[in-house]
DNA sequence: TTGTACGCGTTATCAC
DNA sequence: GTGATAACGCGTACAA
């Protein structure tokens, strides 16, 4: 009754079986399978048919034991809804390349307890390295020291100066948004925010800030807007600044959903944007900047890019056991400019 | 120069490590770490001892080579941004509970052959099965009967009947969100939604039908609304449907992107919601319904449980090799109530 | 060119 | 109660 309905599965084949299989010793198969030493060419082509037809994949696990090196590497993160680590982590898939080297994804879900317990399990699994990727930017506790493999801190750094971080340059990108609207001809500009217990939003804000005076304009409205991250804050700080200052002709906001407040104010206000005001957001969050009318410009943190530089990192680390690596690599910002910034053509 | 200033890294402990250090064979130190057989108290008190100052942790690819399973499992997602793989992921490692099994995630990112890529990859680090989510609730293809292990397609099935499916019960989803309005007191309820290749979009408008007729009610606007899935459409379509249809009490949208518009719109155009009209979104995905004025109700696809589910089912796949399961298994869908269907208090 | 034998770190099965 | 020893599947010196 099985003979063919039901495909049951079969054990996958081991080297043993596609050398005993080819009439060869496993020694012979191992080397004609993997090019190593010198093999008979119709030896090594009558070893491949086999392996072939057995579907033989070589056990990594067992070349593991072998060799110590698993090839996987534990990415744990605390940001629920994956906005950050899941482009942080397409970005470390890429650098660590065709397949060689596997991330198990850990969600701890702000938890300490649970975060040590995905530490402990990934050590169990000999991971040669650990990502840990901070649901904000503000520094984080320390893993510590007693971890045998190399971590590296991505998003948030870690507050120990010896460990391995990788953050956003929010400096800079607070600097580049204020140059591009000013490079788009703004005079006014002003910049809402998120909270101030943020570093996201105070390095923001001192990029911002920064690159006026440099320029020599002052902020608008007379300081940092800072406030909650939502588009509520956006709109009432929006009616808050036209009130006080009805002549801004930009906005800088410190995310895209705070831009999205903003941008539905100016819309009932009757102000146009761009020709009225500028309104620039933060993020580049795909999800609110397409649905935004007009679309909305954004400053991206170039996640994936971030990704791949602390992959990179730790790979080194894990190479040249932490040589002379730059402890703390920050990546740039950019500008991705649409409608809100500048009149569509 | 280096005594203490940079501790460096030391290979990790092994039993037999511990097993010299406690003075005894590795075969009582292993008993003793894991409770079997019969060892005298302060022996292992001793190893115990010893196995916490040297931070033993039994390395798992020995206990793997040995008894043929590994604990993890591969997820492979298609689903760019994460917004459905990751509830689903959280579901599924909470369902493998703590730490036992652990997930590679893998990011196929629309494409056939790096999916097929990362099976291969999965395949050989010999993951005890696969959950392959698909980017939409579309019917996708097989992996196909060649694979040693057992796989569960979640949120998206198997165009293959025999394979092991979890999907949301979008029929049902429907028809909950027809009758959570009639509940509130809707009677001329209008059915917005996305695209007509989309299963989704069908089932979903199939249940609301379904409910409406049930309940002796005609859908208001005539017909179902298909177009794109986005916030333009959202507008787009409730003018239109205002126009031909200006007292109409009630909104269903097939997401809540499409429900943002629609909220925008009426917005505009001085309707009270949910006072003239009710707005009900589908997705309940909290960047939406949260920032939305007023807050957007909405039908929750429980993404987590069926992650849950998934994981069960594979588990059960492990375990009874396909014996007497489910094959097909779906999961409800339940109303969140907000400001937007019902006022507040 | 090919085969034999060892070791990677565990667990389990024997003896003692 | 405890200690040798054989697996698990593979890569690789070494011998043939």
């Amino acid at each position: 009754m099985d003979g063919d309905a039901v495909p049951e599965r079969v054990r996958a084949a081991t080297l043993t079986d596609v050398a005993r299989a080819a009439g060869v010793s496993i020694a012979t198969a191992s080397r004609a399978l993997n090019g190593r030493g010198e093999v008979r060419a119709d030896t090594r082509d009558r070893v491949f048919a086999v392996a072939e037809r057995l579907a033989f994949r070589p056990n990594v696990l067992a070349q593991n034991l072998l060799s110590g090196r698993t090839g996987t590497v534990g990415l744990i993160t605390s940001d629920l809804e994956g906005r950050f680590s899941i482009p942080i982590m397409m970005g470390a898939e890429d650098a660590f390349g065709a397949g060689a080297t596997q991330i198990f994804l850990c969600d701890a879900r702000g938890d300490a307890i649970r975060e040590r317990h995905h530490v402990e399990a990934l050590l169990a699994r000999r991971v040669d390295g650990l990502i840990v990727v901070g649901s904000s930017t503000n520094p984080r506790p320390s893993l510590g020291r007693s971890i045998p493999v190399p971590v590296v801190y991505a998003y948030a750094p870690s507050q120990e100066a010896s460990d391995l971080s990788v953050v956003s340059d929010n400096v800079q990108g607070g600097r580049i948004g204020v140059q591009h609207l000013i490079d788009s001809g703004r005079k006014r500009i002003a910049h809402i925010t998120g909270e101030a217990e943020y570093n996201a939003a105070r390095d923001r804000a001192a990029g911002a800030v920064g690159a006026l005076t440099e320029a020599g304009l002052e902020l608008a409205g007379g300081r940092v807007m800072y406030g909650p991250w939502n588009e509520a804050w956006g709109r009432g700080a929006t009616r808050m600044l036209l009130e006080h200052d009805p002549d801004i002709d930009a906005i800088f906001c410190g995310s895209d959903q705070i831009a999205r407040g903003a941008l539905d104010v100016l819309h009932e206000l009757g102000r146009d944007v761009p020709g009225d005001v500028a309104v620039l957001g933060f993020d580049n969050w795909a999800v609110v900047t397409a649905s935004s009318r007009p679309e909305l410009s954004s400053i991206d943190m170039q996640l994936q890019e971030l990704g791949r530089v602390a992959a990179n990192l730790l790979f080194a680390a894990i190479a040249d056991d932490e040589g002379k690596l730059e402890h703390h690599q920050s990546v740039a910002c950019r500008v991705v400019v649409r409608g809100s910034t500048t009149p569509t053509a």
